[in-house]
RNA sequence: GCGAGAGUGGCGGAAUUGGUAUACGCACUGGAUUUAGGAUCCAGCGCCUCUGGCUUGGGGGUUCAACUCCCCCCUCUCGCACCA
């Protein structure tokens, strides 16, 4: 008998045109249906899918697919976070336009995507290149400006070379350009800066109520980067007051060692230092020094192990409460950018100020003593920096250091000299970009008015697309006339345009909600829309976003909630965040250097999309890391092609049932109530499962569990119209349950099961709970905690019976002869445990 | 150093509430079928000194019972790291 092949390439093809000519995954705003919406990060249209992304969307797919037959209306959009670097560099090297590499890569990579059979609404498909998406963004740019959100500070700025552009400090990774590992140099600029650290305390406190929903390592490492820190600011007047400035404010978490303070440091970068050193007879040597410390790499600068050095002023400084004399230095680790610039140093109780001291011979003052022993000054080794007792310290001393802190801090309050306060590590983000494929920052630069936002009807400014592409890297339009030059929207008279562009991470801030109203026109938002389907349920991705996107995202939430675009009451973008794990080949990422890449077009085009996209969920947990496996391919194949074989080999006796359709009266041989039993287990394990736990790879074992039990049921199955009922069930229940895994194979052989609306409107199956129970359950047999055998005992049999059976059981008799039976433990329905000694 | 996660057969991985450790898949072995097969179907498959004993990184503990809970230690992966 010659069956039927399975050929995925047909019938991938034939449903993938149907889905796209029914418009199947097409959504309505509405409430008839509670929503669900699940999202994956968009990619970067680079021109080809990567294994990464099949994992990522199938993930997604699986998800969409799965709420929807449980009876969600499902948003499951895609789109393309389209601006950036690479379309420049490929502009460059390919002789072409960005805009045109862009599109055309983006053409590819939504045929490749459809390809594998997504479930995507493409009406609300999204590409943040195109004006009637960013002319938004510069919209909200213009908002935050007004709102003080947005502005514009001349700073040290971490510049890429390679990328000819600033970054900012969440995109230097390592000391080097997150992008194309080149080591970032300081440059000072004036630049625009988003202030995200005036929503520092809200998200922090809001990454609470993400603990239900977000890894809990991607929390920490929020919470890690915004490190917030508790202390006091200290004023320290100067001896010699300067013209406008008599005083030095530090930032300290240990107020409670203010007395031993012993000299003032100061970044070299301060900018109080040409002042201070003026009248300073070695002011050449120190101006030596900062010219030094500014040129060093800012990697070497960082790094711990770099030799802490520094010089004297010539200033001194007063303590606040003793009115000593305190040296002012510079030193090389202090960060110009973080609190005021200026740390009070403590010698005895912070190591870093311990071994400065010691190198540049500064006293040491012992001010906190670990319970009541005292320490030499002279003979520590290391700084003390634990809890104690504080000591010299004049009205504090004998104060609990915890205790001083507090006391240390309400003293300064009082006395004018500072206050309790809070830091955070969090900078505010550098969105300004020295690129040409990305947003205009909607500004003019007028002689007379300064710097003036450009009018909201004058958006969107258009990048000009009719640029002459640069061989050297640099943005083409500041020589762009046409650009350039504009009118002041204040004064009329001739302008100077803006000619960096914006951070694309601005786009991956809220493309999220564009999603809901993608094609409103008058509007970045239809409010309705957005009540209706933010925030995001389920949101899909790698977790090298974990700070980056993830982050600004937040920001932008609250940032435009804040202004009126958001609801009031949204205040976290996406409730649940799932980060997969990588695709690895051979144990390492793929790449093309190492040649291990496995590419997804050749493994469609020789296995089917079904195959790679099983493959995908099977091999590993979402969130694992997994090493791609020809072999487990293979399996993958396998696995279907026996599908696809027991459907064809038992399809005279095939009727068009639907899952779980089959009854308790059509189960009356002992094989088909045994069949009809593992049906509804299995729908009752992969259910949890799918649509509970996110734990695919076992929802799928769950399924191949039934079909092995159908390959060796089907020979002891008879061919009566009953039991023919109880295996198309069984066969219905396994293309329902691997739908939105595998939907093209189980949308064709849902057809052919006689079925004339397709499997993907069906509902998720529900299992009868009756149906799961076993006649007789095999119970284990212990003594002393060691298994000794098994017994059968009939369903329902009481706790008394379990006992009896289980003592009367030979394995039992045999390891319990010429012993005493202390004490029985019974499990009912599970393990009878005999205690004998 | 700080934070998070992980450690189970030859391999990827199961075990949801403390209750028969190793589901499912890969690899391997054998059988059937076949002109042949790298196709398919069936069976076997943790380790050992094998009528028994041992086994979830190591060591202790709690318990009738521990992959699971507690304490100590080891190894690996990821993130942060001169943030005062």
């Amino acid at each position: 008998m010659t069956e039927e092949r399975y050929n995925p390439h047909s019938i991938e093809t034939r449903w993938q045109a149907y889905w796209q000519e029914k418009n199947s995954f097409s959504c309505e705003n509405g409430r008839h249906k509670p929503k669900y919406y699940v999202l994956e990060m968009f990619p970067y249209p680079s021109g080809k899918i990567h294994m990464g992304h099949v994992r990522n969307y199938a993930i997604g797919d699986v998800v969409a697919r799965s709420k929807r037959m449980q009876g969600f209306n499902v948003l499951h959009p895609m789109g393309w976070d389209a601006f950036g670097l690479p379309a420049e560099n490929a502009a460059i090297q390919n002789r072409t336009h960005p805009s045109l590499w862009t599109y055309d890569n983006i053409r590819a990579m939504r045929d490749q995507l459809k390809r594998l059979g997504y479930s995507y609404d493409w009406a609300r498909e999204i590409a943040t290149c195109r004006p009637e998406y960013y002319r938004w963004e510069q919209m909200f740019f213009l908002r935050l400006l007004q709102k003080g959100l947005a502005y514009r500070k001349k700073a040290p700025q971490n510049w890429c070379p390679a990328c000819h552009t600033v970054l900012a400090n969440e995109q230097v990774v390592d000391g080097q350009c997150w992008r194309c590992d080149s080591a970032v140099e300081q440059k000072d600029l004036t630049q625009w800066f988003l202030k995200i650290t005036a929503y520092g305390d809200e998200l922090l406190q809001d990454l609470a109520a993400l603990e239900k929903g977000w890894p809990e390592r991607v929390i920490a490492m929020q919470r890690n980067w915004i490190g917030k820190s508790f202390g006091a600011s200290v004023t320290f007047d100067l001896e010699k007051p300067l013209d406008g400035v008599s005083s030095i404010d530090v930032f300290t978490t240990r107020p409670d060692t203010l007395f031993g303070v012993t000299f003032l440091t100061l970044a070299p970068e301060h900018a109080l230092v040409e002042q201070l050193i003026k009248n300073y007879a070695k002011a050449d040597e120190v101006r030596a020094f900062v010219d030094r410390a500014r040129r060093m790499d800012r990697l070497d600068r960082q790094n711990e192990t770099t030799e802490k050095e520094g010089i004297f002023t010539g200033a001194y400084v007063l303590h606040p409460f003793t009115g000593e004399k305190i040296p002012l230095w510079l030193g090389n680790f202090v960060l110009a950018d973080y609190g005021t610039g200026a740390v009070m140093g403590v010698p005895a109780h912070d190591q870093r100020d311990f071994a400065f001291a010691r190198k540049y011979s500064l006293p040491v003052r012992v001010v906190i003593a670990p319970h009541g022993e005292e320490q030499s000054s002279e003979s520590m080794t290391e700084a003390f920096s634990g809890e104690g007792i504080m000591l010299s310290s004049g009205q504090f001393t004998g104060l609990g250091n915890e205790e001083g802190k507090k006391a240390v801090a309400q003293a300064l309050e009082k006395a004018g000299k500072g206050r309790a306060t809070t830091q955070f590590r969090l900078r505010d983000w550098n969105i300004s970009r020295q690129r040409y494929w990305g947003a205009p920052i909607p500004v003019v630069y007028c002689e007379q008015c300064g710097v003036v936002p450009e009018k909201e009807e004058n958006l969107p400014i258009v990048l000009p697309l009719d640029v002459k592409i640069r061989e050297d890297g640099r943005s083409p339009l500041p020589d762009t006339p046409s650009f350039v030059a504009c009118m002041c929207p204040q004064c009329g008279k001739p302008a100077r345009r803006e000619t960096d562009t914006l951070d694309t991470f601005v786009e991956s801030s809220w493309y999220f909600a564009r999603y809901a109203c993608a094609r409103m026109e008058n509007a970045p938002f239809d409010a309705d829309a957005l009540r209706y389907w933010l925030p995001v349920d389920q949101y899909i991705g790698g977790v090298e976003h974990a700070i980056l996107h993830l982050l600004y995202s937040r920001f932008f939430t609250k940032a435009l909630r804040d202004l009126g675009f958001f609801p009031s009451g949204l205040s976290e973008p996406f409730t649940n965040l799932l980060t997969q794990g990588m695709v690895l080949k051979d144990g390492s990422k793929m790449s093309k250097s190492k040649g291990n890449v496995v590419s997804p077009a050749d493994m469609i085009e020789k296995y089917g999309a079904d195959t790679v996209r099983l493959f995908c969920l099977f091999a590993a947990p979402a969130e694992r890391d997994f090493d791609w496996s020809d072999s487990g391919i293979e399996g993958a194949s396998r696995f279907i092609g026996r599908i696809w074989r027991l459907f064809m080999e038992e399809r005279h006796r095939l009727k068009p049932l639907k899952a779980c359709q089959a009854t308790a009266d059509d189960a009356q041989t002992p094989e088909a109530r045994n069949l009809r039993r593992r049906e509804h287990r299995t729908v009752k394990k992969c259910s949890a499962d799918m649509n509970d736990r996110f734990q695919f790879n076992t929802a799928i074992a769950s399924v191949m569990e039934l079909v092995n039990a159908m390959y060796l049921t089907r020979e002891k199955l008879g061919t009566e119209e009953a039991e023919c009922r109880v295996f198309s069930s069984a066969i219905a229940t396994v293309l329902t349950l691997l739908s939105p895994v595998i939907p093209h194979i189980c949308e064709e052989l849902w057809e052919r099961l006689g079925h004339s609306s397709p499997l993907a409107e069906e509902c998720w199956p529900l299992w009868d709970e009756a149906a799961t129970t076993e006649d007789m359950l095999t119970v284990a047999l212990q003594v002393n905690g060691k298994l000794r055998g098994t017994v059968e005992i009939p369903q329902g049999a009481d706790s008394s019976e379990q006992e009896a059976a289980a003592l009367a059981s030979p394995a039992v008799q045999r390891h319990i002869e010429g012993h005493t039976v202390h004490k029985v433990v019974v499990v009912p329905g599970k393990l009878v445990n005999i205690v004998a000694r």
